[in-house]
DNA sequence: AGTCCGAATATTGAATACAATTGCTGACGA
DNA sequence: TCGTCAGCAATTGTATTCAATATTCGGACT
C-alpha cells in the first residue's frame, strides 16, 4: 500500500484510504477538476482511479454527472453483512487450525491498538483497525482470494458500522467481543469461534438496523432540507 | 448491456464479453495501442476500461509492463468455486420460496438453450447461457448485491469450468444435473436444491483438477514450447 | 408570482501530444 | 563464447487540449 509507482496507483489508494476514512459522506459528489488539482495530477489519473473505486463498490459513476461516494441502503447493507457472515465464518474455520502464536500475537497487537482508538475517540483509525484485527485472524488460512473479497466487503461496510458503533455507544461491546473471539482462537475451538463470530457480525446488523429506523423516525419528524455547497 | 452512452462503458462491456467469451486465452496481452485502433477509439477510454476491468479481476495490469487476460491458478478457482458454493446456496435458499411459474420459465427457457449450445457445441454461448440459468435461479431472492457478486464470481471462474465440461465431456452431466436442480426447485425442496447446487459446483471443482493433474502431466512429459506473435 | 425557455457556465468525456519506462538488439570487450 | 552495456524501438503513463453534455442563471411570457 505504498505510494505506488504509478500515478493512478497513488491517487487510487490516496482516495480509497480518505474514502474509508470518512473524510466524506456517502453521496458526497467527487469533482475532477478540484481532487486533481489537490493531489497534483492531471485529470487522467484521477479518471482512472475513479473507475477502479467504481468497480470496488467505493464510488458510483453516473455518465456525464460525475463521480460520488457510495451510498448504501439499509437493505443492502444487510446483504453485505449476510455475505460476510457465510465468508469469514468459512475462512475463521480453516484459519484456526493452522494459527500459530505469532498469527495470534499479531492479532493481539492489533487489538490492544483498536482499544487505544476506541478510547480516543479516533474514528478513522477506528476502521482500519477493526479490519485489519478480522483480517489477522483469517490470515493463516492462506485462502487469498477469498480474504480480498473479504476485504473489499469490509472497505464497502466498514463505514457504516463505524457510524453504528459510535452513534450507540456500543464501543465496550465491539471490543469485548473481538477479545472474546480471539480468545476462542487461542483455545483452537474452531465451531464456538466461527458461531461467535457470526454473532458479532449480526449484531452490528441489528444495531445498524435499530439506527436507521431511529434516523428514519427523525428525517420523518423534521421536512426535508436542502443542502447546499460545500465550501472549499 | 447495450452499448452504453459513454465509449469507456462501452469498450468495458466489449472487452469484457470477449474476455469471457473465451476470444484470448488467459495470459494474452492486452496491448493499449491494438485495441484502442481496432475499437476505433483513443487510448483514454480504453485504459479506464481496463482498470475496472482488473478491480473486477478480468485483467491484471503491470505497471509499465501492461494488461494480460486474468489467469487464475487451481487453488485460487478451487478457492473462488467454493465461494461460490457458500453464496449461491445461501441465495438459493431464500430464492426458492418467492419463485414463480414466471421465474421458472424464465430457466427452463434458459436451460432449453443451454442444451442446444451445448448439441452445437457453441463454446461461448454455453457460458454466458450456463450463468445466466444459475442468475434465473436466484432472481427471486431479491438481493441484488449478492447477486452482482455471485455474477462477478461467474465472470471470473466460468472460462475455466467452461474449459473442464469441454474437455471432459461432461456435457451431459452438465446438463442432466440442471435439469434435476429446476426440478427441485419446482417442488420447493429448497434444502435438497441447495445441497444438490453444492455438489454440482463440487462436481465442476473435482474434474477441473483432475483435468489440471493431466495438463501438467502432458506439460511435464512435453519439453517447454516458445509462442510467437499473434497475427493482427 | 410562477413557470418555462435559452444562453452562459461548469463539468465531464475523449483525442492528441508529450514524457518516461521497458526491453530488445547488437556491438564491444574480457 | 559469453556477458554487458549503450542506444533505439515499442509500449505505457501523464498532461494538455478540444468536444459534448449537464447545470445554472436570467429574462420573457402567461
Amino acid at each position: 500500500m505504498q505510494p505506488a509507482l504509478t500515478l493512478t496507483g497513488a491517487v487510487t489508494n490516496a482516495l480509497r484510504q480518505r474514502i474509508l476514512a470518512g473524510e466524506w459522506p456517502a453521496g458526497t459528489p467527487l469533482k475532477q477538476e478540484a481532487l486533481s488539482r489537490e493531489l497534483g495530477v492531471s485529470r487522467v489519473p484521477l479518471r482512472e482511479a475513479l473507475r477502479q473505486l467504481e468497480a470496488e463498490g467505493l464510488v458510483t459513476i453516473a455518465d456525464h454527472k460525475g463521480a460520488v461516494v457510495a451510498q448504501l441502503s439499509l437493505p443492502e447493507i444487510v446483504e453485505l453483512l449476510r455475505v460476510r457472515v457465510l465468508l469469514e465464518c468459512d475462512v475463521l474455520l480453516e484459519a484456526i487450525p493452522r494459527q500459530t502464536e505469532a498469527h495470534l500475537t499479531v492479532a493481539a497487537e492489533l487489538l490492544a491498538r483498536f482499544e487505544s482508538a476506541l478510547q480516543q475517540k479516533d474514528i478513522s483509525a477506528w476502521g482500519i483497525l477493526n479490519a485489519q484485527f478480522h483480517m489477522a485472524l483469517y490470515q493463516a488460512a492462506e485462502r487469498p482470494q477469498t480474504l480480498a473479497l473479504i476485504e473489499q466487503l469490509h472497505n464497502r461496510t466498514d463505514r457504516y458500522t463505524r457510524m453504528q458503533i459510535l452513534l450507540t455507544n456500543f464501543s465496550d461491546r465491539a471490543h469485548q467481543e473481538h477479545s472474546e473471539l480471539l480468545a476462542l482462537c487461542r483455545c483452537k475451538d474452531a465451531i464456538s469461534a466461527a458461531a461467535y463470530l457470526r454473532q458479532h457480525i449480526l449484531h452490528a446488523e441489528e444495531a445498524l438496523e435499530a439506527w436507521y429506523q431511529q434516523q428514519a423516525a427523525e428525517a420523518c419528524a423534521r421536512p426535508k432540507r436542502r443542502t447546499r455547497k460545500r465550501s472549499e
